[in-house]
DNA sequence: GTCGATAATGAAAGCGCTTTCATCCCTTTC
DNA sequence: GAAAGGGATGAAAGCGCTTTCATTATCGAC
């Protein structure tokens, strides 16, 4: 039999069944438009053969890749992994899959991994942060994809943005612990854009107090748990006395604890602190902590929803989409 | 201009470069074969226009996908993000791309994920875990792709194995706390098949040393901080005094020792805890856990390293790899 | 019974590349 | 100086699908 050792294809299918290969692409395509009988024969052909289309060759003639890729910095310890998990369970409700990039902490990776989604024609390019190169930019804006920059809300998005304001989460951190009495913070931030946007929002808005400005210490990104010793030493030195931490991740908050325990201080009657993302450690810590809400999957929601307003032609009014946060007061501040 | 408004193709550039579109081709895939007066028209071209190859059109014509499907349960917080992270930088590097598919704790997403990477025509497809299901080994085993199981070590595999053996590490595990005189542990064991296969290995060498016969409690997978609380009223209530908890993974042991403290008690002086992945911070955590050490980042190297071996057209002599762990004496036991 | 719709299908022309085979021209080599 | 070899390129035939356009069959409606 000629389709014996060989991968069918489309052709074999139609042989078999008895109709044309446009009918058998139709069966895959828009199924509502062949008849139930035919639509029988094709089905007995394709069990029998075992044939699997080739969304390649498909791509090719129709021009659709049905592929999204994901950039985000990493992966191991990631703050995105909420928002990459249920973007890649939606998507893949929806026939399309998710290629996965990693841009690494300073987005290095970014041109070489957009330049391999362009080449293969993805229709979405889903970014964790905004796109701060020009040429890049302009290179993104040129295609038919669409791309939805996330957790950063910028001004002029290259198209479609969802997050939220990392100003306003320093402004309201430094409004919530003001009025909780707090009068020595420290702040640790992570040395990348986004935690020093919230932490000038938090000096800012600090400084309307009149109290002590805040001191401060510096991690790389992404802080982690394995940060809270060299930190907790290096607050001591420049104020052995802050009544509250307030750290760039959860996880961060969660070592800040354990190291004042093992230094003797109890939290928060001691030194309180503060953690960001609300990790479901935060909620399971003991003591549990305080932390801002972003609701991580959410951006993964509505940054599928978009596109699958674009694919059925939809107009994007709103190219800013502010997903909110909110600040949820726990036992450690 | 012709070329305005529309994507350019391999045949605008020719043109432009007043080459046939066969040496840009070979200028993209073989670039070693055109006169390198010749490449630099068409590097000028090429930048001129803004052109991106396509490969789509390219992975048809030459039957190469370069893409590599990788399938895992989850990734939010998974202990498989490591081998994935890896995995991904290596794969990029040479110019492959990966597809991520989440298949749920269940694998109940696999069959499907399993046909899309067909269908995309994979070259590799890299699975967590072993595949149960024979229709699916079937299936795969088909197929030119690469199939790679990873972190079990099955007897048969469809293809390539990389992982470690989980009764190896129950037996060790055993021996391990036998050797430093502990006798009555708690085990805390997941409800996977992995779990189940170091718990039964576990029990089967404790039973050697004749001492009593451990307690123990279920948790659902993933295991995590959260589910600390709850084990450890569970385990006071089985056996109120047990000198070391067994857990299946180093967040629920840090949660344990936690709730510990918050129990009044001292890890390891009146209670032990044993962890499993040796996560960052398993170094970090105060006291220090000791853990059970697999290298993530190395199953994902491994597996790519078979990857290059079968692109290079070398046959794989050894199926099974195993990558091995290590016991990691710290401070909790 | 005839006509226009409508539904179901087929024929064929691509989609944008890769790759085989052939060609041409320039070096070597004796 | 001719033959042989090799390097660089071009022509053209696909890769396995989709989709437009045309065709045929079917069905009411008048």
């Amino acid at each position: 039999m000629a389709t014996k050792n060989r991968v069918p294809k489309l052709e074999d299918v139609a042989e078999r069944a008895g109709v044309s290969p446009a009918t058998v692409s139709r069966f895959y395509n828009n199924p509502s438009v062949v008849a139930p009988s035919t639509a029988e024969k094709i089905r007995k052909a394709v069990a029998e053969l075992g044939y699997v289309p080739d969304l390649i060759a498909g791509g090719l003639a129709s021009r659709r890749s049905r592929l999204v890729a994901v950039l985000v910095p990493e992966i191991a310890h990631s703050i995105f992994n909420d928002t990459i998990e249920e973007m890649v369970s939606e998507l893949s409700r929806d026939g399309l899959i998710v290629m996965l990039g990693l841009t690494g902490m300073d987005d290095s990776g970014m041109p070489k991994l957009i330049e391999a989604a362009l080449a293969r024609r993805a229709e979405g390019v889903i970014l964790s942060g905004i796109v701060a190169n020009e040429t890049l930019r302009q290179q993104l804006q040129g295609r038919s994809a669409t791309v939805i920059e996330t957790w950063g809300l910028p001004e002029k998005p290259i198209d479609v943005a969802v997050g939220f304001s990392h100003e306003a989460v320093g402004t309201d951190l430094a409004r919530f612990l003001a009025a909780r009495g707090y009068r020595r913070p420290h702040l640790v931030v992570g040395n990348g854009v986004r935690a020093r946007m919230r932490r000038d929002a938090f000096l800012r808005e600090w400084a309307q107090t009149g109290r002590r400005t805040p001191t401060k210490s510096d991690v790389e990104i992404p802080t982690h748990f394995g940060h809270a010793r060299m930190v907790w030493r290096q607050v001591m030195e420049l104020d052995p006395k802050p009544d509250v931490i307030v750290c760039g991740s959860d996880l961060l908050a969660q070592g800040l604890i354990v190291e004042a325990y093992a230094a003797g201080k109890r939290v928060p009657q001691d030194i309180a602190v503060v953690g960001f993302g609300n990790l479901s450690i935060a909620g399971e810590m003991r003591p549990t902590i305080t932390s801002v809400d972003l609701d991580g999957a959410r951006i993964g929601r509505e940054a599928v929803a978009v596109l699958r307003r674009r694919a059925a032609g939809e107009k994007i009014a709103n190219r800013v989409i502010d997903i909110g946060f909110r600040i949820i007061a726990r036992e450690s501040a």
